[in-house]
RNA sequence: GGGGUCGUUGUCUAGCUUGGUAUGAUGCCAGCCUUGGGCGCUGGAGGCCGCCGGUUCAAAUCCGGCCGAUCCCA
């Protein structure tokens, strides 16, 4: 095979992640750079796989209550700054609206970080009464933090498209219950929909959601070992009812503040399913946010007999879309088959099928799998069946393999050095005994990079307790997972 | 927060050390050829060499600042 430079990806994943994944983005035509730092642009082949994305979570919040409402950009500088420890989280990190034309303005305005402050004082105005709630909103919008120092598409940026839902309850255990449903919710959808296996818990009082009570955590593993934050679900508790007065009537006939959730997931889920599914040849894409799931590839010459190679392939297509499978006929003149399997592979469409006079006579297709290259040939009347069978096990394939990527990279280390050494190899997530205080998660960051990602729900058994914290050597029962992070 | 690398046509790039008409490929356009793993031939168009300033008779090249991209360390 010749390799042309300007479009092959000729980083190797395996070498050099950094490189191949910028690579992928900008040659598979997913993004392009903005021309402000930290800004990138999605290009249609990009935005199709958000909108996939977008839609499976929509429908899903819809179908558990929760309704979309939209607010504005801006947030009044006052706003912002109500719930002062959550204002002081991100203060850094906010872009300020100062003028208007040549005219400064009177107040100050914030590009939207996150929309708890602007979203509260009108919850405020919203709830009344118990009958009010709960109050289960959704917003798709994207959120503005400044990103001065270092950028990576999809994983930090200044600006980023998500989802965050917004609740209001009457009690803590309603909270509660909503905050491990959207987490399992989202854990459910990134395995079946993106193959992403994750691990589940809570954040450190450190790594927390500033404001939040608690903050509950999904996190995914990168081929370079590093951790990455892929959704998050925080219990508010009345941190916010109070500075913003959300306040209801009772049953009881007496007013009580509110209890609230938060929760998204953002566009870092497509650099995630990229980095974690792709290899050297590009982009490697679970069919379920594939935006061509199929792509038929027909092969002829002009003229001649083989004349009915496009009817038949457009007949091929169209038979597939009425099982609302997404196809691509790529009848493309300037390019010859050999280049569109190229092109295509690159661009990670899970199932490809070759069209030609061959295939014509006998009745028979040729399908490749992306995931594995295998090639294999099934009757024509056997196509929808069999394209629907593949698409399923090529997503299987890649959670499973995910999957044990995940759990080879989960170790535990039982002393300081053991964990130094492990994060020094890069090794992914190490669990370790830890006391609970600050000091000693700050110098354990400090001396390692690594932090704590998440401590589990739940005590793995299989480790002996209570253990000792690794830092200070303090009895504990608490065992949360380190890793170096995106 | 500290340090490094890079920016040349739509894309990938040569040239920079040692200042003097801008290099090749690919894509694009026209014509021919036709497609089973990045087909071939002929002709053509395409450039403020990231931006601003400095040095110089002369700057893609040397110097400074800025803007972007990117990597390493904390």
């Amino acid at each position: 095979m010749k390799l042309q430079k300007e479009y092959a990806i000729t980083a190797k994943k395996g070498e050099n992640l950094s490189d191949w994944y910028s690579q992928v983005l900008l040659k598979t035509d997913l993004i392009d750079y903005g021309p402000s730092k930290g800004f990138i642009v999605l290009k249609p082949y990009g935005y199709s796989i958000w909108e996939a994305i977008k839609q499976i979570i929509d429908t899903r919040l819809k179908d558990s209550g929760h309704q979309n409402a939209y607010l504005p950009t801006v947030i009044p500088e006052a706003l912002l700054r109500k719930e002062e420890e959550h204002f002081s989280g991100f203060n850094s990190e906010v872009f300020w609206i100062t003028k208007a034309g040549d005219n400064s303005l009177q107040e100050k305005l914030a590009l939207r970080p996150t929309s708890e402050a602007i979203a509260y004082s009108l919850f405020s105005n919203w709830v009344g009464s118990y009958k009010d709630l709960p109050l289960k909103l959704n917003f798709w919008n994207s959120a503005m933090r400044a990103e001065i120092k270092s950028t990576k598409p999809f994983i930090r940026n200044s600006e980023f498209l998500w989802q965050e839902g917004h609740t209001v309850h009457t009690n803590n255990e309603e909270a509660e219950e909503e905050v491990r449903f959207i987490l399992d919710l989202y854990e459910k959808i990134l395995a079946d929909y993106l193959g992403i296996p994750v691990l589940k818990g809570f954040k450190s009082r450190k790594e927390k959601f500033v404001g939040a009570v608690a903050t509950t955590t999904l996190e995914g593993i990168m081929p370079d070992g590093k951790a990455i934050q892929l959704a998050t679900s925080h219990n508010l508790g009345q941190n916010f009812s109070v500075p913003f007065d959300i306040k209801f009537l009772g049953s009881d006939n007496l007013e009580h503040f509110a209890w609230q959730t938060s929760w998204g997931v953002s566009w870092r889920l497509i650099g995630a399913s990229i980095m974690i599914h792709g290899d050297d040849r590009g982009l490697v894409l679970p069919p379920k946010i594939a935006p061509i799931q199929v792509v038929l590839v027909p092969i002829y010459k002009k003229g001649e007999t083989d004349q009915n190679v496009i009817p038949w392939s457009v007949e091929l297509a169209s038979e597939l879309r009425r099982e609302g499978i997404r196809v691509h006929l790529d009848i493309r003149d300037e390019f010859t088959a050999g280049w569109k399997y190229n092109d295509w592979e690159k661009k990670g469409v899970p199932l490809r099928i070759s069209i030609g006079p061959r295939e014509i006579l006998k009745g028979e297709l040729e399908v490749v799998r992306r995931d594995t290259l295998q090639k294999e040939t099934i009757l024509q009347n056997s196509l929808v069946g069999r394209v629907t069978e593949l698409l399923d096990l090529v997503h299987n394939n890649l959670l499973n393999k995910a999957d044990q990527a995940l759990r080879r990279r989960i170790t535990h280390a039982s002393n300081y050095g053991q964990l130094k050494e492990m994060i020094q190899d890069q090794v992914g997530f190490v669990s370790a005994g830890w006391c609970g205080e600050e000091d000693c998660e700050i110098s354990i960051k400090e001396e390692t990079g690594a932090d704590i990602r998440l401590i589990p729900f739940e005590r793995n058994n299989k480790s002996d307790s209570p253990t000792r914290c690794v830092y200070c050597g303090k009895n504990t029962e608490s065992i949360p997972v380190f890793a170096r992070a995106y």
